[in-house]
DNA sequence: GAGTGGTCTAGACCACCTA
DNA sequence: AGGTGGTCTAGACCACTCC
């Protein structure tokens, strides 16, 4: 049942947007019970085909279009276009982004953040920030930036707005750290409760768990964050030389 | 009680290996019907924490160590060295190492490779090369490759056994064509059907789709893959400058 | 053979949406 | 008000595992 309704909206007999029959329909014309048929509608939402709406219907989820992030985001030559990376992308697919600031805290660091910046997880060493970004009004992103407290201190990054033309970035620059490498660890895996209330995930869909590191030019590591993405409407790209 | 369960088991109380309550113990215990306690172990195994086993009963799922794949495995370095990135990184783990050549075919492209390699999706003009690869006795990628029938034609790609002590990018550098750069594009996403046959996958687990693009040092595409990769056993690493 | 998860039935009530 | 999905009950049989 549930590879006939598969099939049904592969081939486009069941184009996006459109309404799934419901669940009591299914189950009269298989001729089983209520439960059976919602198994099979189940099966197809955990797949990321099909999403449920309370007391509307059952939907063929649309594929929308992906915003990238690509590694060029932190290029300099991005700079002189003066607008954030993930606010372009979101503008050439029609979409309007904007960033909300969750917190900005001293505090200690998480123990692989505190390893990759070679400093103690015990102490509040590191200033940490965090943001959710939006697409329209979806939030597609959870983001923690992690930066020692010995750099922060007395810049504007303890501050809510940071106030700086080019982010945090900017500010980083001026005191001396200018990113000349970065290293990026990919994963996925399925949202946590928090992260689905946060992102306002539907089932079936993945996240993507990136953690930056910022190096500078002797190899050092100044700054992480990782990148909370709902994998439905966010990918990745990465451009580089083979070295 | 999905709840109460993934308390115990992010505290610890549920160590990674052991044995959930049976269904009908659960059930009993709560005062619940069996469905109502086999729903809570359901929503836990979509989040990924645990997995059922016929007959067995339900386990909290182990972390295993991840295999990173990085953008240094096409690195010359490398070469040196004489084995497969993927089988080194597998040695790192403990893990032995090992491919599956599925198919080997001259065949249409689909779209979106067709027009990375600027050829016409309409005509037999690329080999397609597929693969599984293995870590110990765990599928954990599934790979295709396509490389222009023009480039391919007469060489040994289109044998079962490339044969090559560099694998196709040796044979491929043989023929001109040289890697200086790479752009990958990544997604995360719930596997199809299919997809959970080769790879074995049990619920809950997302894949990381990478679509790989080989440049010559002219920037044009010579050669595409695709990795489809468990994202429980697997994750990716990108080391690159700032440009 | 006893215990486990996988599937299924035939109901019931609730919460939500649309008209 | 009527239809939808969300949750739940109290059973049943099957397929699998382990002893």
């Amino acid at each position: 049942m549930a590879d006939e309704l598969r099939r049904a909206i592969v081939d486009g007999t069941l184009g996006p947007g459109e309404r799934l029959p419901s669940e009591r329909e299914l189950a009269l014309r298989y001729g089983t019970a209520r439960n059976t048929a919602r198994e099979a509608v189940r099966i197809l939402s955990e797949q990321g085909l099909v999403t449920s709406e309370h007391g509307r219907g059952s939907f063929v989820r649309r594929a929308g279009p992906l915003i990238r992030l690509g590694n060029d985001r932190y290029s300099p030559r991005h700079r002189e276009a003066g607008v954030s990376p993930f606010l372009m992308e979101c503008a050439q697919q029609g979409k309007e982004g904007r960033f909300e600031v969750l917190s900005v805290a001293r505090m200690a660091p998480p123990a692989d953040v505190a390893h990759r910046l070679q400093l103690p997880g015990s102490e509040p060493s590191v200033l940490s920030r965090e943001n959710v970004f939006w697409a329209d009004s979806d939030p597609v992103q959870r983001v923690t930036t992690w930066i020692p407290w010995s750099i922060a201190e007395g810049t504007a990054l303890v501050d809510d707005e940071v106030g700086h033309p080019y982010g945090i970035h900017g500010v980083l620059e001026e005191r001396g750290f200018v990113m000349a490498r970065l290293s990026e660890e990919v994963g996925a895996r399925m949202p946590t409760p928090e992260e689905r209330g946060y992102l306002l995930l539907p089932p079936g869909v993945p996240v993507l768990d990136v953690l930056h590191t910022s190096l500078d030019r002797e190899g050092a590591a100044y700054e992480l964050t990782r990148f909370v993405m709902r994998a439905d409407m966010t990918g990745l790209r990465y451009d580089a030389p083979i070295e």
